[in-house]
DNA sequence: TCGACCCTAACGACCGTTCGTTTTTCGACC
DNA sequence: GGTCGAAAAACGAACGGTCGTTAGGGTCGA
């Protein structure tokens, strides 16, 4: 009975978390049963139990992949040694590459993340929480050193930046005009002109 | 049976509207059980479908209310005798009003949409095609006019504009520092300064 | 022989929708 | 102004189906 559940390390389990991403961001938590997985993985409905505890359970996962992989590419971008322009320039560039590279579990963090409990979605809070102040980080930074106009709001101009990066995966296919990286660096130059002194 | 499901004008029936606008914002459409409606507005079940035909119908209803809205306001902007700059703010200072005015019903539009059935869903999308392409036009009145920049992408900057704009929903709470004006105000000048030429 | 893996059956609850019946509403008529 | 009758609105039981989850038993490779 549930004899995994804690032990998050199995192949066929992380099978089960992408699988999981894929009908998330297509369906949507809710629009997505627990049969629609079991036809994805050729299983019946119950085999699944040996391997997660819940359906909650298997979104947190998805939701929290999703979350990490932002953080450790923004902090790559933090601790940079250079301009503010520069380390934002570098933020956004990483988080359209992430949210396009991943873009189901991004899909499914930014859009099904509130159907988690109250429990697991502080969690996940308080990540995003820390992703925003990041940005704000950088943001302030540009203003102290004069990159960026001192009249800026700084949690305005962080919320800017990253509407502009989440709303990414709403309209962007594979293969269209744009890669990841142009797409990211085309956001950061008309953003990061906006900041900069006339 | 189903006696009215035509005639969608009725005063209890917009309140169903309004109710499911509410409900499905919160909850999300699949989330969201004819329980929870009627629970909402005093009533059974069943009794439900006497005004309606469908909760399919009602989503509906609410996302093509939503795109309605923005639709209206954005023509208004188009058919300014003024620069494309002004152009441009106009309507993102609607759009953010607009968002916020309307909370529920843009959630909806924005979130649940793709929950449509494909007939329905088609008639939605024609209405988010025509919307982006008002941006697109003032974005090139803008370049013609040399008011922006010629080597920006058109449908992308557009998209930028858009992208900043949906996600307001999303951080967005009553009551806080910032009312919906100022917001759309403060994006404009951050979005319309990347354009215009150096 | 053991344990990992899956199947099958079942659980109680809830899903969206239908429909015949009852209650409420309200304008027309005495 | 009170009464009546029809239309509108709501009830409440039932429909077939699906939901997430549990549990016990079987299969098979190590």
């Amino acid at each position: 009975m549930a004899q995994a559940a804690e032990i998050t390390r199995s192949p066929r389990r992380e099978e089960m978390v992408r699988a999981a991403a894929r009908l998330f961001s297509e369906r949507g938590y809710h629009g997505t049963s627990m049969q629609h997985l079991a036809d994805a993985l050729g299983l019946q409905r119950g085999s699944l139990y040996a391997h997660i505890g819940s359906k909650q359970e298997l979104l947190f996962d998805v939701v929290e992949e999703g979350a990490d992989r932002f953080l450790e590419r923004g902090q790559k971008a933090v601790e940079m040694q250079a301009l503010a322009a520069v380390r934002l320039r570098r933020l956004l560039v990483g988080h359209v590459e992430t949210a396009i590279e991943h873009l189901d579990a991004a899909t499914v963090f930014l859009n099904e993340w509130r159907y988690l409990s109250p429990g697991l979605a502080a969690v996940v809070q308080e990540k995003r929480d820390r992703y925003e102040g990041m940005v704000r980080q950088i943001v302030e930074d540009g203003i102290k050193e004069k990159e960026f106009r001192a009249d800026v709001n700084v949690r305005f101009a962080a919320r800017l930046v990253l509407s502009a990066g989440n709303w990414t995966y709403a309209w962007f296919r594979p293969g269209g005009e744009m890669g990841a990286t142009e797409i990211g660096e085309r956001f950061a130059e008309l953003l990061i002109k906006g900041l900069e002194p006339s």
